[in-house]
DNA sequence: CGCGGCCGTCCCGCGTGGTGGGACACGTCT
DNA sequence: AGACGTGTCCCACCACGCGGGACGGCCGCG
């Protein structure tokens, strides 16, 4: 009889078929628009004829699009992606919100939901004058280094918060908090106030106040922000906003 | 000698691994949250063994989640989504001018680029007083039934067209246009004014005007449109200013 | 001009992993 | 209790994914 097989925990085995796929899709990048064969191999880490099949796999299943001899992300990717529920239901009802909240302060309006350590964005109203901000609708950031991140966190579970520290504080900017303590320390207070602050941790010159959107349970679902340059906002005028904004939100969600 | 194989027109050989599993991620519609294991048995048409193993396997690749016995789709898709590039550049540059689009208009603003004989909505931009339209982000309504899709249609090459009215003219509302020599007219007189119109044409009370964006070969790569009640809005009162956003914008986006 | 490097594409024998009918447990309604 | 729908798992069979390698085209460089 040949040994015992290691079932020892959740050995990835990413060398399914799916894996390999999803390893393509995630090949691509926001702002690369065609990728050839070569290329989406090297960045899957998968043998050139293994990640050019799969390619064409995905284009026959529609989920890729050829372009001459180039290959890129299909519409029907977006159209799934929009069905999502996670973001759908949120961003639906979040929207009208947003947009008074930005009418009300004239500032950058974010929504955005906890995966795993990281915050990905589910929607962004940007005021006229907005400083270049490292958010994207669709994209991720550290939570530790995010106003929403540590909004959400701030209500999350205690397993929840420990996966974060596990993980390691990320260091984004000059300013960002990395010590588990003083993180810690920051949450509970966020808890008290129902609002978090960033002050320059994810940007230079960026503020930013956010407050939590709380299920039924009491547990944050997502988070709003309101967030401008240094100089021109003061956390303590947008901060009200950005926490009625949520709680209104959240009472919202609540009555289905 | 064993008789040739027919690759007669696209043989559809719908049973590869890809084609199933797209077929589990296309089984979720918009508004359902979580689906089991027989649900999606039947909407994919698969066997109930191969659907449950295929929606765990997606699990495993992050593309579903999880929720106690049920299934939905993951967060993780909606990133992907977000990076298609059909809608990406598109809706960047365009959001400004939707913005202020509506602001002008104080109407309902879309945008809508084509995939086969269908359009699919990339972005919404909603009035207050709205009427409720058929229209979603990431939804699909028939080109020959929206203002969008006509714009599009009427600077689009033949094929294109001729594809649209070999799949037939789709009906969605009372008077919607069926007829395919009334509908080429159609299109031809939209070529000169360079703006569609939708006289209640997808929904009962509704209008709108509908202006293509232009790729630097004249071919449309998507239209602006606004609509709103009948009663409520000119349709010569608005179109000129479609024309003009879908004219900047088209200019911008050549502009690299 | 010849060369070498990089690219997209395809072939084909090997063997792994997907297949799906069926069994089993569980909850619910009649 | 019985009938039904459901989620989950098993397992022998064999299709299909695997990837090293080959081929031709394209570029820039010496």
């Amino acid at each position: 009889m040949v040994g015992h097989v290691f079932y020892s925990e959740a050995m990835p085995s990413d060398d399914t078929f799916l894996h390999r796929a999803v390893a393509v899709l995630t090949a691509f990048r926001a702002d690369d628009d065609g990728l050839g064969a070569a290329e989406l191999a090297r960045r899957s880490g998968l043998p050139r004829s293994t990640a050019h099949r799969i390619a064409l796999d995905l284009v026959d299943a529609g989920l890729l699009e050829r372009q001459g001899t180039r290959v890129r992300l299909g519409l029907k990717l977006f159209e799934i992606g929009q069905r999502v529920p996670r973001q759908r239901v949120l961003r639906d009802a979040a929207v009208p919100y947003m947009s008074d909240l930005r009418e009300a302060t004239r500032q950058t309006v974010h929504l955005a939901v906890l995966e795993g350590a990281e915050v990905v964005y589910v929607e962004i109203l940007g005021a006229s004058d907005a400083p270049r901000m490292p958010s994207q609708v669709g994209g991720r950031l550290p939570a530790n280094a995010t106003g929403v991140g540590k909004a959400i966190l701030a209500f999350s579970p205690p397993e929840v918060v420990q996966a974060v520290l596990d993980a390691g504080l990320v260091k984004v900017g000059e300013r960002t908090v990395v010590a588990p303590g003083l993180f810690t320390r920051e949450l509970a207070k966020i808890r008290e106030e129902g609002v978090a602050y960033d002050r320059e941790e994810s940007g230079n010159g960026i503020l930013c106040a956010a407050s939590p959107v709380l299920g039924p349970d009491g547990e944050a679902i997502g988070a709003l922000s309101v967030s401008g340059w240094s100089n021109r906002m003061r956390l303590a005028a947008v901060a009200p906003a950005v926490h009625t904004a949520a709680l209104t939100l959240s009472r919202t969600l609540a009555r289905r």
